[in-house]
DNA sequence: ATATGTTAGTTTCAAATGAAACGAATTTCA
DNA sequence: TGAAATTCGTTTCATTTGAAACTAACATAT
């Protein structure tokens, strides 16, 4: 791994800062940090699905992501998902390459560019994506449920207005 | 890397499915999905902080949020910074290496058990942790300018009731 | 006391990740 | 034309990650 000198690891300061903030200095409460909140909030729903969908078809995130958007838009390239998915191109390619492995998804090479790949499910990656959708719906209205109907609409136009903001930022 | 059998890489079937789904069948939309705008929402904003953070104070995620929680619980233990950073303890121990590597953090060890660790900010590290936290809020506060006062106070609720969910299921 | 079990924190190892370099196809422009 | 630049997708390589194994310290029970 990395070597840490003996010395390095020794405290490296006798005196630190005293034990609790004095003064006006400015204190951030990770607990009420939006940021972070967010992502304990992504992670903890993320690994639910992750462990739900790995577990029963042995799909990674990045492949049940590609799956996802080739049931919506078949038929389309991998740059196409990568814009689709919000993942980039590498993730991507291993993606396809893994789904194509277990043969659940078909490329074809674009006639018109050739650079460009054409891929859809096959029938046994439709199959999947079809017995997945329902539990993926389900997980998401179970999680909605913690809200009434005015607040998940609330969450929709928020969610929406907190993503084009974090773009510009 | 992994090897892919040639035979593999070939198409798997010949027939596949129609090109728009047909019929009843049930379709997610990923752009509409909770679980996926969470996660492309939380990544966009952990990328923006990590960039500058790392850029300008050469701070992993990890490391940043260990510094923060001491700044506000001063002289906890890896053991606690897990339970207040939800990071688990490999993180934590990895984040907490690099912190006394760069001299930014000293520990001690708890004298009436000697399992636990003891951490603080040094004093190089506490002004590094007050130099980032107007930062962090003033990143907060332009995030949260996409919402007028009553959305952020519904931001709030929702998103403890949703990770209370979260929790759950 | 001593054996068994539990907990805090570290290390190991294999897998996931992403930046950068790359090859192939296409476009641009002199 | 053909040389330079651009784009799609893959590969390489170094870093990050986390599950599992591990060590050290403590707790409990016999």
């Amino acid at each position: 791994m990395e070597e840490i000198p003996e010395d390095l690891l020794r405290d490296a300061e006798e005196n630190g800062p005293p034990a609790s903030a004095a003064g006006g200095d400015p204190v951030l409460n990770l607990e009420g940090f939006l940021p972070y909140r967010l992502s304990v909030l992504t992670n903890t729903v993320s690994r639910a699905i992750a462990g739900a969908y790995s577990k029963r078809f042995g799909l990674s995130i990045p492949e049940w992501r590609v799956l996802a958007v080739l049931g919506r838009f078949p038929d389309i390239s991998a740059k196409e998902v990568t814009e689709r998915t919000a993942m980039d191109k590498v993730r991507v390619s291993r993606a396809v390459a893994a789904l194509r492995r277990k043969a659940l998804i078909k490329r074809r090479t674009d006639a018109q560019d050739r650079r460009f790949s054409i891929l859809r499910h096959s029938q046994r990656g439709h199959r999947i994506y079809e017995e997945i959708v329902p539990l993926a719906l389900s997980y998401e209205k179970r999680l909605l449920d913690a809200l009434c109907d005015e607040e998940r609409h609330a969450l929709d136009a928020m969610l929406t207005k907190l993503m084009g903001k974090a773009r510009d930022l």
